[in-house]
DNA sequence: GCCGTTCCAGAAAACGCTTTCCCATAGGCT
DNA sequence: AGCCTATGGGAAAGCGTTTTCTGGAACGGC
C-alpha cells in the first residue's frame, strides 16, 4: 500500500485519480486503450504525488532488470577500464544500467562472484583472460545471456581483439627496421589473449626464419616490464615487443634508467594503445586494440539478443598498428655520424652479450 | 511456482524436501528453530537441485538491494576511475555490488539519470564536480543515503580531498624554488573543486604577496592543456600549477613540441597524481589525491550508516606534494653554466613578455 | 493427570507492480 | 427494438521471497 514504507506507491496515485491500479499502470506504461482524460487526469496525480515506480517490483513481474553486468580482473587497468566505459555508454544509451565487478581480489572465488552478479542483472559481460578454458566453458553455460570478450567459447558470442595478428605487424614492424634478434616480453601464461600472440610468435617464426625471437616471462604490468629489462638487455636483442603497453612502460623505464637508449639502441613496442601510449618517452610504438569499441559491440551482441535476433559468429576487431618513436632502425655497429639521423647509433651496447 | 520461469524456486525445493516455502526460507538465511534433520534434508534438496533464492525477490520484500550506485561524470578520467575503483572494492568486501553511471553525456540529465539510478541501490556515490550548488543540494535531499565526493552539502557526508590547501602546497613549492611569477591554467569555472583551488590561490596571493599569479583558463583534458600552454608562454611565467595533471601533460607536450625545457625554462607541476604522472618526460610533479582512499571511505561512510550509525562531519584529505622532476630552480639570466646543476638555465626564452 | 509452556512448522499476508480475465456500458447492425 | 460486438476499466492472480501469525505437539510442573 505504499503507506507502510513511506514512499507513494502505485495505489496511491490510484486513489488520487480515482481509479484502480490496473489504470495507473496501464497508463504509466503508455498502454493504449485508456480513455484520454482519464489518463491526463492520472498523469496529473502521478506527478503532483511525485509517484515513481518501484523498478524492483517492476523487475519481478517483468523478468527483466534494465541491467548487466560487467566483470573484469582488474578495474586498475587501463584496458579493462576502456572496455567497461564502452559498455557502459552504449548500454546506456539503450536505457540499461552497468553493475560492475572486480574479480581481481579472488580469482578461485571468480565463478561464484560472475554467478551472483549474473542474478541481479539481464545479462553479463564476462572479461576473464585467466580462468582455465574448461572452467570458463562450463561457468558461462549458466550464464546465458552472455557475451565473453577475448575468449572463445564454442555456442557463446564472443567479441575479442585479434592478438594474434597484432603481434605479426609488430614484429613485421620491427623486421622491416631490420632488427633480427627480438624478445617477447610475455604475460601470464594463463592469460588467453597471451596465449594467441604466442601463437602469432609462431606464424612469425614460420613466416620469417631469419629472425630470432625469444621469449622471456614477464606480466602485464608496469613492474613486470621494468623487472624483466634486464634480461633483455643481456639477450642481446635489438627490439622488445611487451605483453602489453604497461609492461612496455616499464621496460622504457628500466631501459632509461639504465642509459640505454630508446630506440636508438633498443626498439621497444607496446601493445593495446592505452592512452597514454602517445606520451611516454619516446612516445610508445604500439598496436591499437580498440577497447571501447570492443565493450560497445558486446553490449550489441546482447541488445540484439534480447530483441530476439539469433546469434551470429564471433568478432574480431583487427589491432592497427601505431608507428610512434620507441621503435626505429636497428644500431649500427659502424662508427656513428653525429648527424640528425634518427637511428644513429651509439656502440655502447656493444659488448652486451 | 518457479516452473512457469523454468528457474527452481523456493516452492520446488520446498516440495523436494517435504516441508513449507517458510521451512525453506528460514533455513538459507540460517535462522534459528528449525530442527536440524530438516534442516539438513532442505540444504540437500536445494543443493542438490542449484537453488538459488531470487535476489530480486528478496530485494524487493526486504527493502534492500545490497547494491550502491556511483555517480561519475566521466569513465574516461583517470580520477573518477580510481574512485569507482576504492568503492568498488570497498563495497565488494562487504558483500555489496555497485551499480556505474557516467553522466558525461548528458548534464542536463544528470539528475534524472542519479534518481533513476538511485531507485534500484540502497544508496548512492555522488561524484559531480559541476552540477550547480543549489540544483545539487535539492538533488541531494531525495537520493538520502548518500555521501557527495569533492562537494560540500549541509546535513549531506562527503568526503573531499583539499585542493584548497594542496593548491597552496604546489603553489609554495614553486615560490620556494625561486619563482615569482607563475599562471594557473585553470579548470571549468563551474567545477567545484577549481572554486576550491582558485581559494587557494587567494590564500597563497595573501601569504604570499611577492609571487605574482596570473591564472588563464584551460579546462581538464589534455587538449585543454596543450591549448593554453601558448599562453603560458606569452605571459611570461616560469611556472605553471595546473588544473590537474591531465592538463598538466597537455603543457608538457605543447611545451616540448615549442622546444621549451622543462624544468630549465618553464617548471609545470599537475595535481592529482594521477598512475601515470610519475611516466611523463619529465617525471610529473604534483599533489596526490588519494582517490582510492576517497572511494572507499565514501563507502565506509554508507556502510557506517547502514549500521545506523549517526553520521559525523564531513572528512578531508590533504593531497600529498610529489616533488618529481618537472619542477626546478627559477631560471636565472646569468650565463649558464654547462656544468651538472640540474637547473642551470638556458637564456632562450629571455625575449618573451 | 491436567494445564500451561515451549518449540517447530505451515498458512497466509505482505513487498509493489503488471497483466490476464471478466464485466459493464455504449454503439452499430439487422 | 433486440442482439452482438467493441471498448474501457476493475478485480484478482501472479512474480519469488520473507515474516508474522497461528496451531499442533511434546514436555514439564503442580
Amino acid at each position: 500500500m505504499g503507506r507502510t514504507t513511506g514512499t507513494t506507491g502505485i495505489d496511491d496515485v490510484a486513489r488520487a485519480a480515482g481509479v484502480s491500479a490496473s489504470t495507473v499502470s496501464r497508463v504509466m506504461n503508455g498502454r493504449a486503450g485508456v480513455d484520454a482524460a482519464l489518463a491526463e487526469r492520472v498523469r496529473t496525480a502521478a506527478s503532483s504525488l511525485g509517484y515513481r515506480p518501484n523498478p524492483l517490483a517492476r523487475s519481478l513481474v517483468l523478468g527483466r532488470t534494465q541491467t548487466i553486468a560487467v566483470v573484469v580482473p582488474d578495474l586498475a587497468n587501463p584496458t579493462f577500464q576502456g572496455m567497461l566505459r564502452g559498455v557502459t555508454l552504449a548500454a546506456a544509451r539503450d536505457g540499461y544500467r552497468v553493475l560492475v565487478a572486480d574479480t581481481s581480489e579472488d580469482a578461485a572465488a571468480e565463478e561464484a562472484i560472475v554467478r551472483e552478479t549474473r542474478q541481479r542483472c539481464d545479462a553479463v559481460v564476462l572479461c576473464s583472460p585467466r580462468m582455465a578454458s574448461d572452467v570458463l566453458i562450463a561457468a558461462v553455460a549458466a550464464l546465458d545471456p552472455v557475451v565473453v570478450i577475448n575468449r572463445e567459447v564454442p555456442g557463446i558470442p564472443g567479441v575479442s581483439a585479434d592478438y594474434r595478428v597484432g603481434i605479426v605487424e609488430l614484429l613485421e614492424h620491427l623486421a622491416t627496421l631490420g632488427h633480427r634478434r627480438l624478445v617477447y616480453a610475455a604475460g601470464s601464461p594463463s592469460s588467453a589473449s597471451d596465449a594467441a600472440r604466442r601463437a602469432g610468435l609462431a606464424d612469425f617464426a614460420l613466416a620469417r626464419p631469419d629472425v630470432e625471437v625469444l621469449t622471456v616471462e614477464a606480466g602485464a604490468t608496469f613492474g613486470d616490464g621494468a623487472a624483466a629489462a634486464s634480461v633483455v638487455v643481456e639477450s642481446g636483442a635489438t627490439g622488445v615487443v611487451a605483453f602489453n603497453d604497461l609492461v612496455a612502460m616499464g621496460v622504457l623505464a628500466s631501459l632509461a634508467a639504465q642509459g640505454i637508449a630508446v630506440p636508438a639502441e633498443v626498439s621497444v613496442v607496446g601493445f593495446d594503445d592505452i592512452p597514454f601510449a602517445a606520451f611516454t618517452t619516446p612516445a610508445l610504438t604500439t598496436a591499437a586494440v580498440p577497447v571501447g569499441e570492443l565493450g560497445e559491440l558486446a553490449w550489441r551482441r546482447l541488445a540484439a539478443r534480447f530483441a530476439g535476433e539469433e546469434p551470429e559468429g564471433d568478432v574480431m576487431l583487427r589491432p592497427e598498428l601505431r608507428v610512434r618513436a620507441s621503435s626505429g632502425p636497428v644500431r649500427t655497429v659502424i662508427s656513428p655520424a653525429a648527424g640528425a639521423g634518427a637511428g644513429a647509433g651509439a656502440e655502447t651496447g656493444a659488448g652486451r652479450s
